[in-house]
This record gives structure tokens, C-alpha cells and sequence, in this order.
DNA sequence: CTGAAAGCGCTAACAC
DNA sequence: GTGTTAGCGCTTTCAG
């Protein structure tokens, strides 16, 4: 009943060749009659011949495929990432095997060992909330896989690392908040990496102007989810005096927090300008459409992707390599009216 | 350099018996005397032994490996399926490879070609818009490898299928519409065989309630996106007699007809209500909240992983299978005055 | 209870 | 120019 492929002794049995033979007519060797070759060539397209990648693989000892961990796939963010992962990994040859943890530690462990099992020639991972701990990525070094690390990163594996610059950008962003002349500028913060890194930016840009660093203004998310931004919203409204402006960290934290801003019957900017790190098509969509720090996914993507091929080779040929640390820049699209001059404070 | 994975021979070297011992010990054979069964699995685990899933595979002439083909992955709905498909794949030991054809038929055909040659064990596939021939299909059905189509489906191939009930979602839509009172119900619809069925569902509604069907309010639209619903707005807006209803047919079209209308000054649902195809989170966060059919894409994920799954278990055990046809309910979700009832007309 | 050997599909070193 | 052989890592008869 299944479907046997065609195999190339099926190929050799029907010319009264050996295998050897056939294996080498396909791959174009020289010392080869041009007849046999011809014949083979022929019978093989019509036979629908597809060389098996498995015996490929068990010979070569490598699998052709690269291995993806993330958090979350539906997410605007990480699904523009996977794709430019897909992009380069496709036009070199390679599959891509994806596996989503859920920010959860022990999903990420169970993933990775279901990668390590599958022998995929490199890893690229953006870590889970969750995850302090790393033996399950060493072991891939200790098999010469190599591992990309991207986004979502730490300091303590020796290994290339492709981030956003999220410093630079909440810099910016609040930069661009005090000019506009917004004063009590607030911060809404989680716990991972990114947002340690992004709440310092927004300290240097404070300090910068000689603003002082209010803990009142400095919000701890947990979810960082739209539920969270309406909740933070509503808290905000009802202290004494409300921040005037806000950096969010994530997607849908500040959407959930415009939304909850309106539903207080406030204005976005004027009671409450916000600045997200979003998908820009929500982000446009809005009312306002909302100011937001925009991260490079595609490009993280492709760049993660053109880094772990690059040790994937070298490691092929016994060539030692660096762990490389590349910073990708965002940039502030700066949306009208949704962060516009707080004209009451400047009068 | 290359770190080499452990295997059955370096166990058996060490322990100075023979891989087939090992083989057996390791998966508990009764056969086997407790004290070499206890040293192979110790020494084994110190070892971080592994079984070689490739040369297993090439024994048993699978890849535990499935396919999917999708136009996009970022794009909410797909993502979801997605994350439904390794839902289930990941619970049953599969790994899962996802090629994207944004849409292309050419990439499709290469898509298809490269997971035919990977040994995939079953193939879940999203058609692109422009495909119209299946050869590139067949040869999966040649070699006995089965395939789900989902979401975007075909009535030429010969095998399972999920879809979502476009017809009935749209009826439904278009019904609620005409009961609260709208009269002037537009529809812009795509090419795909979902337009096809959403379509019926609105001749079907406006039948139903005695109203005709107009030439001037049915809209093709072709790239279906953002700025096509903007563009779309002012092309209603400018009409003799605007639509007072529309149903769009995807995401963001709907989202873009909504900021379009906005533009023009006009208001909804007062001026015109909007109907979407759509992502819930993105529908709650605009103003005001859209009123969509919620597609199910979770549980078609799932769905499709597990008739997949069951087909492969039925061929490997060369048992015969029938393909399966499921139709899975849309919801629609409504939303505080985003269809509303339309008073003026009422009164 | 365990070893020897064949074979999954393919390649490459070695013959002739 | 082509056949022979060995081997990638593992499982599974068949012997003993």
C-alpha cells in the first residue's frame, strides 16, 4: 500500500548497472560514459527519482535542518522574525523546525531536548521569561551545535547574540516626550532582559534633561498583556497626580492601555501620551494611532538565520569561529498627534 | 572539532559487548540479564547517549516529520493554526517543518518539492491564492503520503479537508445586519473559494429578507489589505447612495475601512457599520470595536494535525483510510455599538 | 542471554 | 568507465 519512492537501485536493477554507477551519472562525474549517463538521467526524471535526505544525512551526519525556539508564534513580532529566518534559511538550503514555549522554562528544556534529539545542525533561540537556567543549551555546545541567541538573550552563554537596541530606543523615545514637553513621564516595565535594558535608556534620557526618576512613575508589568495595560490605565487615572505621558514595553500592553485611558473618559495625548514598542499596523490603526519604537524583526530574522549558516559552515570545516554581538537599531515612527506638543504645560 | 554524539558502538566498546545488546538493553527487551541491562543504561545516561533519529528514520522509512505550507505566517489567523497544529504534533513526537508561499504559485510548487524531498510523513497545506493546478500535490498522493488541505481548500484533490463555515458566517453576519436595521448592505469580496462561499451566505441572508441583491454594492478587492480598505472607504463615501453596512472579508481590509470611513468624517456604525473577518484583540482595540465573524483557527489547527496524524498511523499500518470533511462553526462576536441598531432608519 | 549479520539509501575509496 | 566494498547508526532476524 505505501507508496514505495523510487530508490536508486530500483534505477541500476531496470539498466543492469550497479548503484555506484547511477549515484555517480546523477552527481555529474567526470569519469563517466556519456550513454550510461543519458540513460540514467532519463530514467530517473521518469521515474520521478528524489534522492532520500535521511541516507544523506546519516552519511553526513548532519540534517539540513536548523531548529527555532520562541516564546510565542502568534505574536506580530516573532512571526516577522521566523520569517526572516525562513527567508535565508530557505534559499540556503535548510528547513526550519519551530517550537514555541509559552514563556514557560520546562516547555523550553522539553524543546530543546526534542531539537537536540532531532540533530539540527544550529539552534537559534530567543529565551523564555522563565529561563535562569542553561544546561539544556549547553549541551548543545558541548555537541558543537551552534546556537544563536536573539532578542530575548543572556549574558551567560558564550554565544553569538542579535538583539534590538532597546536602550537606544526608549532613549529616544523619551527624548522625544520631554521636547514635546511632557513632565512626569511614566514607564511601564517586565522583568526579562529587553525591559531592564530599555528602562535604562529611559533613566539616561531623564537624567539627561535633569528630570528626577520618580518611583511612582516606574510601573512593574507581569503579563505585559492588553488586560494589564487597561488595569495600569485605570490605577494611573486615579492617583493624585497622573503621569502625562508613558512608555510601554510591549505590543498589546499599550493598546489594552489607550483603550483603558478612554475608557476613564481622558484624551490620548492630551491627559496621556503614550509611546508603544509595536506592531505598526495596530499601532496606525488606532484612535490615535499611536507613536511607537519600531523593532527590525525581519531584518533579526535574517540576520540570526545568516549568522548561525556561517558557524554551521565553519564548524563543516573544522574552522574555529567567533561568537559575534550584533545590535539592530530601531526606529521611532513618530505618529500625528499621538505624541503632539502637550500645549498646556508649554504655556 | 565536531563534537560527536554518543552512540550505540562507543557503549558497547566500553562495556565490551555488542551494539545489538545495547540496542536491546536500552529498550528493555526481556531478554537480557539485569546487570548488563543496568550497566549499558547507566553508562548510557552519563554518556548524555541519544538515539539518532536519522538513522532510524532511514530504517523505518519515516521522518516523523510533517509539513505545512501556508501563504503567510505573519498573519494572526495562520499563526493560530499554527500554534493549534503543534499543539497536537508536539504531544504526539512530531516535529513540524512550515514553508510560506506569500501567496506565490511558483513558490508553492518549490515548497512542496522541498517537503516531498525531506521525507515528510504528511503534509498540511494552505493553498495560495493563485494555485490552480495540483500536480505539485499529487506526488505526495503518488507516494502515499497523506494530506490535509485546510482553510484554503480545493474541490480537485481527493483528500481531507477542514474548512471554516464561511458560508454560514456570513449569513449570520449579513442577518444581523438586516435585523437591526441596515438597508443598504455592501460586501467586498477576493477571488479565493472562501469569497465564493461568504458570498453565497450574503446573497443567501438578503434573499431570506426580500432584499436585493445590487451590482453597486458588491466590491472586488484584490490585495485585500489595509490601504485597500482606505481606498475602499472613499470610494462608498463618494457614491450617490453610500452602503450603511459592509462585510469585509479579511483582517485588515476591515481595519482599514474603518479608519477610511473615519477620514472621510463619517462615523460608525451611525454612517456605516462594519462587519469583519477578524482578529479579536485588534477588533476590541479600535474605536469603535468592530463586530466580527471569529474564525476558529486554534481548533482547525488542531483538527487538521489530528486527521493528518491519523491517516499517517492508518498508512503505516496499511490500513485504508476515507478522507474526512470538516466544517468548523464561526462565531460572531458583537460588539457594543459597532453594529448597533440603526435608529434613524428605524424610526 | 548475547553475538553475528543483514539491511535501510547513499557515497567514496579502491579495484580492475 | 564501472563494479566491489565498506560504512553512516540503528534494529531485527537468526544462531548459538
Amino acid at each position: 500500500m505505501k507508496g514505495t519512492p523510487v530508490t536508486l537501485k530500483d534505477i541500476a536493477k531496470q539498466l543492469g548497472i550497479t548503484v555506484a554507477t547511477v549515484s555517480r551519472a546523477l552527481k555529474g562525474y567526470p569519469d563517466i560514459s556519456p550513454q550510461t549517463k543519458q540513460a540514467v538521467i532519463e530514467l530517473a526524471e521518469k521515474l520521478h527519482y528524489r534522492p532520500n535526505p535521511i541516507a544523506l544525512n546519516l552519511r553526513k551526519n548532519h540534517s539540513n535542518i536548523i531548529g527555532v525556539i520562541i516564546p510565542e508564534i502568534v505574536h506580530n513580532f516573532f512571526s516577522t522574525v521566523i520569517s526572516g529566518i525562513m527567508d535565508v534559511a530557505d534559499a540556503a538550503g535548510y528547513s526550519v523546525i519551530i517550537c514555541q514555549t509559552n514563556e514557560s522554562y520546562t516547555q523550553e528544556v522539553k524543546e530543546a531536548g526534542v531539537l537536540l534529539g532531532s540533530r539540527v545542525d544550529g539552534l537559534l533561540i530567543s529565551l523564555s521569561n522563565e529561563t535562569k537556567q542553561f544546561d539544556h543549551l549547553e549541551e548543545f555546545m558541548r555537541l558543537n551545535t551552534p546556537i544563536v541567541l536573539f532578542d530575548k538573550i543572556c549574558d551567560e552563554l558564550n554565544t553569538s547574540k542579535i538583539t534590538v537596541d532597546d536602550y537606544e530606543g526608549a532613549f529616544t523615545a523619551i527624548e522625544h516626550l520631554i521636547l514635546q514637553g511632557y513632565q512626569r513621564i511614566a514607564i511601564i516595565k517586565g522583568h526579562a532582559y529587553n525591559s531592564m535594558e530599555r528602562f535604562r535608556g529611559y533613566k539616561a534620557a531623564l537624567e539627561k534633561y535633569g528630570m528626577p526618576i520618580l518611583d511612582e512613575l516606574v510601573f512593574e508589568g507581569a503579563k505585559l498583556h492588553y488586560e494589564e495595560g487597561i488595569a495600569f490605565a485605570k490605577q494611573m487615572m486615579s492617583m493624585p497626580q497622573p503621569p502625562d505621558a508613558v512608555l510601554t514595553v510591549a505590543d498589546w500592553l499599550a493598546v489594552g492601555l489607550l483603550v483603558g485611558v478612554k475608557q476613564c473618559g481622558k484624551k490620548v495625548p492630551q491627559d496621556m501620551a503614550i509611546i508603544g514598542f509595536n506592531d505598526w499596523q495596530v499601532a496606525t490603526a488606532l484612535e490615535p494611532p499611536l507613536t511607537s519604537v519600531y523593532q527590525p524583526g525581519f531584518e533579526m530574522g535574517q540576520l540570526a538565520a545568516k549568522t548561525l549558516m556561517a558557524e554551521i559552515e565553519a564548524n563543516e570545516k573544522n574552522q574555529p569561529y567567533e561568537p559575534i554581538n550584533q545590535v539592530l537599531k530601531t526606529k521611532l515612527i513618530i505618529r500625528e498627534s499621538s505624541s503632539a506638543k502637550k500645549e498646556a504645560v508649554l504655556n
